[in-house]
DNA sequence: AGTACCACCTGACGGC
DNA sequence: TGCCGTCAGGTGGTAC
């Protein structure tokens, strides 16, 4: 689930519940999960400890940590979320996948749920020591038309799917906010980025934005999208929200399944 | 360089 | 109800 406006407003949430508490404990039933250290020091170096703020940067959310150099960094995978509850509230839906547990001394618990365990976490003093984060493209809310015009330029060769799906190429945006774009800007996902023309990639750049924009103000992972919004209608049969005539199209566009309205889109 | 394919992991859902 | 195939919003390695 977790791209650039998901992470964002988790970013939100982790911000208003879980600074300043002292962590008295942390549990986990899949230690493996917290990678480049092992369990009993990354908890050893937390406990008595408190969060300070987050942030974010692509897919991934930042945290630093009082007195100490290391971040906490969270990644979520296809199916991470956080939840912050009493401590001992029933474990139900996505709960049932909490595969880490801080626990405050408030007598509340920070959940981070990972149903098919493909999210990660670390503690590091430089995020940059995660490859995909030294690789990873500029922030598409911080650059300019300019900037983003150089890069299409510079990955050319690419397909716009692709393109925006390369976290190397361009931050936090995934197989779902990535066909949202381009639904938008009216662009087929298999073009060439170098066959658009000038008007097209200022479109794509003028959605991108206001596309993660909008969804970053939702609140995730509960988040309920506008029925004119590509995001509602990715299943099998379902019809263009702009033109019901049309039927989407379900193909595999660079290893992932892309939903797409072949006649709005050219 | 770009993409296809597989792997990781585990559940949800639809068809029979 | 139960079994089975298919699919799922991410990333990384390998191979062409």
């Amino acid at each position: 689930m977790p791209e650039l406006p998901d992470v964002e407003s988790f970013k939100r949430y982790f911000n208003r519940t879980s600074l300043g508490q002292e962590i008295a404990d942390i549990q986990s039933d899949a230690k493996s999960l917290v990678k480049k250290i092992v369990f009993g020091d990354f908890k050893q170096k937390l406990l008595g400890r408190q969060f300070r703020k987050a942030s974010r940067r692509g897919k991934f959310l930042i945290v630093k940590i009082e007195n100490i150099p290391q971040k906490l960094i969270l990644h979520f995978g296809m199916t991470g979320s956080l939840h912050y509850v009493k401590q001992g509230s029933p474990r139900k839906d996505r709960d049932r996948f909490a595969h880490l547990i801080f626990k405050f001394k408030n007598g509340y618990e920070l959940r981070w749920n990972n149903q098919r365990k493909l999210g990660k976490v670390y503690l590091l003093e430089n995020p940059e020591d995660l490859d995909l984060i030294q690789e990873m493209g500029p922030e598409p809310l911080e650059i300019s038309k300019k900037e983003f015009l150089k890069l299409l330029k510079e990955h050319s060769r690419k397909s716009m799917k692709g393109f925006f799906l390369d976290q190397r190429v361009i931050a936090g945006i995934g197989n779902i906010y990535s066909d949202e774009i381009l639904f938008r800007a009216k662009i087929d996902p298999h073009r060439k980025a170098k066959s658009l023309d000038l008007k097209e990639k200022k479109k794509v750049f003028k959605k991108m934005q206001k596309v993660l924009k909008e969804a970053s103000k939702l609140n995730h992972p509960d988040a309920q999208f506008p029925d004119s919004w590509l995001i509602p209608h990715r299943r099998k049969g379902e019809k263009c929200p702009q033109n019901k005539n049309h039927e989407l199209k379900r193909e595999i566009i660079v290893g992932r399944a892309s939903y797409f309205c072949p006649i709005c889109q050219k």
